[in-house]
DNA sequence: TGTTAACCGAGACGGTACGTCGCGTCTTTCT
DNA sequence: AGAAAGACGCGACGTACCGTCTCGGTTAACA
């Protein structure tokens, strides 16, 4: 997922790297400070030091920032592996609690799902990164799975999005806060429906 | 919910009423044709044929518009109440998918949604307004706990949100569509849910 | 000169007159502390407690507050009687050079003067003041002639205006200031031309 | 006098030289139908083709078109040379006649003097072009004391003023008109004045 | 180790929309 | 019935940020 066509790719060394360096830091520092609204092309240009015009030539504009930002970002966290699937979706859970929960942590992840509502490019990384992490997590189910504590036939991506969308829904549809209460509560409600067989069956493909 | 402390209270007759009602058409059609990315209130005055100054005067700019948009499409749909919580669950489902699957009358809705990203007041607008609706939806649990299909101590609320949460995550955070289908697997999920015994008790007070 | 023909003068007691008098106090209070450039109907009708719509149907407008307030501060100060040409020309410049000295007292003058280039209203009024006051100021010129210190046939308003001329200049178009050391230059100027005959002859009818 | 530290200095070619060439013949255009007080940046841009923003960017506003337009106009027309004094002066105060007589030279002087009024830069541009000008005129007294018609110590400055001011202060003052026969007694005046040793003595600095 | 294509700095501009100010006019409402 | 208060139309203001263009200057990468 990524900038591609713009300049930038084929000569990746030098001032051109210490330039998006310099970008990306500088994006991160507005997105921490002001949020996605307060995130323009002018002040990263600004603080970065590296000319607004170089900065629209390589990312095209707000949303490509965001979307590098969030390539940058992208750690590799692993898939917690407990023993327990219970323990497990919990792991998941708590992650998205406390990724969202620290305001620093949580920029530039809130950013992108703002970024995802103006702009087709954010968009797709969005969902890219979504699917991305939803399909990593899938493991959780498959290692249950290994483990006999599920029958083979499950969607593992539906059980793990079941974990995640009312984290989502509360915080950026109803604006409310989620604490680890609730993410037990999501878990529980998981679980259930997993054992009622509810998710059974392959994944859908996803209705585009 | 609404407009409040701003011209317009006061003579609420005459020409303001035929402002208001002028605007928000106005501003129904822009949402309708351009989503919430192309309302401006520039366009709005333009096609209200109120003038602009107006407009930032009695609504205050764009999210004023939207918040009032939502009261006064503020239709207040009946409840469900078919005789069983399974199909009262599913027509809620419906409700949302519909709703949200025609692009004429999910677009105030959709644009509520975005732009309480950015502003406090149509957060706030937004907010109340899923507080109405599951308040109000949470009539379909009261019942069903009448009919004796649940126990007396189920938090309704949460019932009502664990249909709706993964709908709206499909529909604004992953960007997939939902269809009925889905709908029926989430409806199958809270009851699993509910009579897995995971919203039992009241309901927590709102963290906000 | 004054307001005609608008609302307040077939009634000219109780609140009406209350009204006028706020008004005036308010205008003059607005052009003491921000000039002309910051006098508006909007601030006058605040500070005087009469409604905008009020100042508009009796003053017309920005201009009609200032009209009012050259009426109202037409301080009738008797022309200067010292006995000698000189001198009486001499209290003549003084005048002026305190007047617009002193920021406040000069407020309402200067005001006028910046209003009459935006408004034929406010320059009719102008005028028409200056002329009064060249005019009674002819005065000084009458009783020297009647004295012996000149002969017959002077154009009073000339030397007036001789004296005033270059203070106004100063003044208003080049910005510098006006202390009483220019004014003794003025006087003797002035006389200097008188005495060489300059001025001889009738008043020309003036050119408009 | 002039614009300084805004955009259009660095790069003062090609589409920067066009567009200042097209605001400045906007201007004066403006200025000679509807005067100051019809002068808008925006209906500057809409005649220049030049768009408004760029205007705000470069001149700051009206006042900067103004003085602009003052430079752009600064005709260094000679300073008159013709062998008398009398005569001399006499073809000063013609030349302040004759650019004010006509609507069309004159509007851009007419219109810095009101501008002067309003804005600070305006001011100091008319100032500073006075003083030029003052000066150059004053080199009318030089050549007068170089052929022996004065004596060496007279005020310059004060000599031309004596000519103009009476003439600015029926303009733009009294609202009267001006022609030949007042320029010619302001003449008379002021030889009479000169002779009368008023003028006597170096120029006092201005006191500002 | 040059050279050259790639990248960048710099300044100015067109454009859309914003939100505001003050003027002067209507028109609803209340007495 | 008539005015007072509220709302409005209107033109202009000055600004923010977007995205583009043109020029000329560096510089990374490859021959």
């Amino acid at each position: 997922v990524g900038v591609t066509e713009l300049p930038g790719r084929r000569r990746p060394g030098g001032r051109t790297a210490r330039n998006r360096a310099a970008v990306v830091a500088a994006t991160l520092v507005e997105l921490a400070r002001h949020g996605y609204a307060g995130l323009s092309v002018e002040n990263v240009a600004e603080r970065s030091g590296v000319h607004k015009t170089t900065v629209y030539r390589r990312w095209g504009g707000v949303d490509g920032l965001i979307v590098d930002a969030l390539d940058a970002a992208d750690d590799d966290r692993p898939v917690p592996d407990t023993g327990s699937l219970e323990a497990d979706l919990r792991a998941l859970a708590y992650e998205v609690v406390d990724t969202f929960g620290d305001s620093v942590r949580g920029a530039v992840p809130t950013a992108v799902v703002h970024a995802a509502f103006h702009s087709e490019r954010a968009a797709t990384a969005l969902h890219a990164f979504l699917a991305d992490r939803h399909g990593r997590a899938a493991g959780v189910v498959a290692r249950a799975i290994a483990r006999g504590e599920l029958s083979g036939s499950v969607d593992a991506a539906a059980v793990v999005r079941s974990v995640t969308a009312p984290l989502y829904f509360r915080l950026f549809i109803t604006g409310e806060t989620v604490d680890r209460e609730v993410a037990g509560q999501v878990v529980a409600a998981t679980l259930a429906a997993v054992r009622a067989g509810v998710y059974r069956g392959q994944a859908r493909p996803p209705l585009l």
